[in-house]
DNA sequence: GGAAGAACTATCCTTTCGGATATTTGCACC
DNA sequence: GGTGCAAATATCCGAAAGGATAGTTCTTCC
């Protein structure tokens, strides 16, 4: 949200500096190869002041004995962190500078939660290099960040179940919360083939009932 | 989605530079005002190349004599765009390089479509200029950009229903398909208070039955 | 024109829902 | 200690759902 924190950089400090600037940023990942990486292409890109840790208990004492990050950059799976608590301490000895979570996963449930729990954004370690930094320049500029494929609500697996057309058509009846003889009024059915239906929609959709089947619908969104 | 279309700026490309590089970008906006700021800005920021036009026409006739852009943006609310239709029209003759769209409004459903019709992302007018410019390297960088706050669902309108705690709870039961004695199992609860709360319940949120109740409640997202 | 399969219909039967009405328990507030 | 209220429980009953099995159309395909 943009009205989440103050933000630190201003506008008129920006325009006199081209990009990244003077921005000191903090990595907290146990692996080596990751870290290293990361931080060499920040370097790269303009981000000069990089400093790299592999617990998050160092993370913590780096902040607390140096301060002024612009940005911190937590592994979601680094020794110490345990879920997202060790973010909730970060963030709350960081005050106004940005906590970002960065992990394997991509799950959307922990991304969301990590936001909530106070992360500025969410880095997937799939994400490019390139991207990442672009991420970067992002949260310290003040937005909040996650990658959009991720937001999307489930991939829209459809379509796995095929479902034949009358099919689809009870389902949809069912997410309408009808009842079958409802809706065999409805496509001009008898109430028995939509009780046929409904259980064989059910089977597919792997079901145990009306209800569990028109859920799963709706997460699928095949309706 | 990160495999939306090859990265026409390859890693080591950009390693070798600092930041921004030689990027051509192309803005497409009626209101002068707005359309210097973001170009201006974005000129300070390293993007050095940036073309202004007011109108969809004029945008595709420069994309279409000049062409090799690095972006593009589109106002949606701009002369020619006609909704979504100019963003298409845009998108399919550029190929490869992003094209976005940037508006006033700030809707989950336009956001959406816009992404749906082929833009590479969508930067909301509210949106700081900083903010903007980390978000066009982002889209530069090849990867698809929407601001998180409005890819959030919609704003829950939740709570205006003022369930019980026990009725929320065999609420959250009934979503996952269960049948009241297995929510009763699950409560430590008998059957028939089960079917108590699931009348009293689907009274409050105005379903006709237990399959209508669960689907109203994941379309309030309070489940 | 016969085989195969899909969509639909018919019966039968058990379980679950949904609704109505009444009673009990526990807790909070004068 | 009585009043009020929310939560839970107890019966009773008709309607709907769910499961099984068998039979009917109708088309498609060889």
């Amino acid at each position: 949200m943009y009205d989440r924190s103050p933000d630190r950089h201003s506008f008129n400090s920006s325009v006199t500096s081209t990009q990244p600037s003077q921005s000191r940023i903090l990595i907290a990942d146990d692996h080596d190869l990751i870290r290293e990486t990361i931080a060499s292409f920040l370097g790269m890109r303009g981000f000069d002041d990089v400093e790299c840790v592999g617990t998050l208990d160092e993370a913590i004492n780096s902040v607390e004995s140096w301060g002024n990050f612009d940005m911190v950059l937590l592994d979601l799976d680094m020794p110490g962190m345990n879920g997202l608590d060790g973010l909730r301490r970060m963030v709350a000895i960081c005050g106004d500078t940005p906590v970002a979570i960065i992990s394997g996963t991509n799950k959307f449930d922990i991304v969301q939660s990590a936001i909530d729990a106070g992360a500025r954004g969410f880095i997937p370690k799939t994400m490019p290099a390139k991207s990442i930094s672009a991420a970067i320049g992002f949260m310290i500029a003040g937005e909040v960040f996650a990658p959009y494929h991720i937001l999307q609500k489930a991939p829209e697996s459809n379509e796995a179940f095929d479902l034949k057309p009358r099919e689809k058509q009870v389902l949809s009846g069912l997410s309408e919360g009808l009842s079958n003889k409802e809706i065999a009024l409805k496509l001009e059915l008898h109430e028995v083939t939509v009780k046929l239906h409904v259980k064989t929609l059910s089977r597919k959709l792997n079901a145990r009932n009306r209800t569990h089947a028109a859920m799963i619908a709706r997460d699928h969104g095949l309706v």
